[in-house]
DNA sequence: CGGTATATTGAATCGCGTCAATCGCGGTGG
DNA sequence: CCACCGCGATTGACGCGATTCAATATACCG
């Protein structure tokens, strides 16, 4: 698959779950230090993948969950006529694959916005040592949760916000991710298209370029490509809400 | 809470597991014999619901999963200011409560939308049962799995279609499952209001009654308030795909 | 340095939301 | 049993916000 040059590269990157920058955030937050270890084992090499690479496609057969090393992936949907619904952007800590596990069998794809590494939780082997450490099962299912919660998100922004809205909801879960990362939030970089970021909150791009141009007036950010300066945190927080009722209140 | 004379009948009521309805198309899906009676035990008695009941409300502490047993609930989450998104309707078999798992508290809310039935599963009980019967484990995982892959629907229907496929499509949804219900799958009884219809749609409810007056007139479905006869599936089935290209093919 | 994909901007169109009026059903009390 | 009331549902007229179509600008990559 990959030159020989990286693949030794990988396997001298390999570190233990324990000395992993992103410990709090990822599977072992939570985990006593005697388990840890047998977490650790489960873990296989890392993988690199270049931009555009796919991590798994529709259908493939599901065999391990994945973990975000560094850079950063998209995970979407593709009906028969080609059509692409962006599900989520995922940045480093944050594990995916768990669409696979109703049918053992990927129904999403997961793609590489950047050139990125992932760590590969062979799941057949997490979930033995999850039988025996009662805390990582627990934390396994916490993990789905947290999805299943930031998809709520998701559906809330597509059906009750108006573009901007949107476009202002969607910066600002950025720079919250960005600050657990402890990286400064106020300076954006957008690994994705405008065309993701149009396609993943059900728009159209000319109106993505419009928002960014218009926030840009308002004097909200400082736009220059995939950099995004927010310079009043405070107003963009503000564009989040609708302030008149959007829609329906209470659908009694 | 409830008039003793309910109680009473709940506890007739009361059945176990293995001799429910149900029973394929709920937890105990894939689960042996023998250990289907662990699984029993930790079902307490089922707690019948009246049209606008609530079964959790955000932020209440997270200490039980519920099964739909009769009737049907719809989920929503709700912001500060009161706006309302429904996530799901929810017929018999179909597990809620997955959202508590993250923080151990509701996150969203679950509301009768007529007269309803749910078994109520502790989730302590339900954890040292799993622990125990790795079955139910990946049972429980298939689960909340296939929550997050209907989620997925749900956003592609948001993000990629218009309000008259959006609608074909939740008809078609509400059809499928009818069908493993063995209903007649031509004959949709509409529990939720319109209004719960648009919301759940992210539309309005006057464009919701116009595309069921629109199919009405086309002869795709006979409408008469609550009750949708589906005169012409295979035209249902037509009206959810978007044949043009919609907003955009692929965001490479 | 040229070719191509991505991004921005403008003008015209249209789908859906808003506002408003009416209908029709279900529950209630006389 | 019927008149009344209130809420959910339907229908029409109108306006706005987002899409569509089109042109141009800018970055990226060989």
């Amino acid at each position: 698959m990959e030159p020989a040059a990286i693949v030794l590269d990988l396997n001298q990157l390999r570190r233990s779950c324990g000395s992993c920058a992103l410990h709090e955030l990822c599977l072992p937050a939570g985990i006593g230090v005697a388990d840890l270890q047998r977490l650790d084992a489960t873990v296989k090499d890392k993988r690199m993948l270049d931009r555009g690479a796919m991590l798994y496609r529709e259908g493939d057969k599901f065999d391990a969950l994945y973990v975000v090393r560094s850079g950063s992936l998209k995970t979407f949907v593709q009906n028969e006529a080609g059509d692409v619904q962006i599900l989520a952007f995922h940045l480093p800590g944050e594990i995916i694959g768990f669409d696979a596990l109703a049918s053992d069998r990927h129904v999403s794809q997961a793609e590489a916005l950047e050139r990125s590494s992932v760590c590969e939780l062979p799941y057949a082997k997490l979930q033995q040592v999850a039988s025996e450490v009662p805390a990582l099962h627990r934390q396994l299912m916490r993990v789905i949760s947290r999805e299943v919660v930031e998809e709520h998100r998701h559906l809330v922004m597509m059906g009750r916000q108006q573009a901007q809205e949107q476009l202002a909801t969607f910066l600002r879960s950025l720079a919250d991710r960005y600050q657990r990362l402890q990286r400064d939030s106020t300076a954006l970089n957008l690994p994705m298209s405008r065309y993701d970021i149009a396609n993943y909150l059900g728009l159209v791009v000319e109106t993505v370029s419009r928002l960014f141009s218009r926030m840009e007036e308002m004097g909200v950010l400082e736009v220059n490509r995939k950099s995004v300066r927010v310079l009043r945190p405070d107003l963009l927080a503000g564009l989040c809400r609708a302030d008149a009722a959007s829609k329906r209140k209470d659908a009694g």
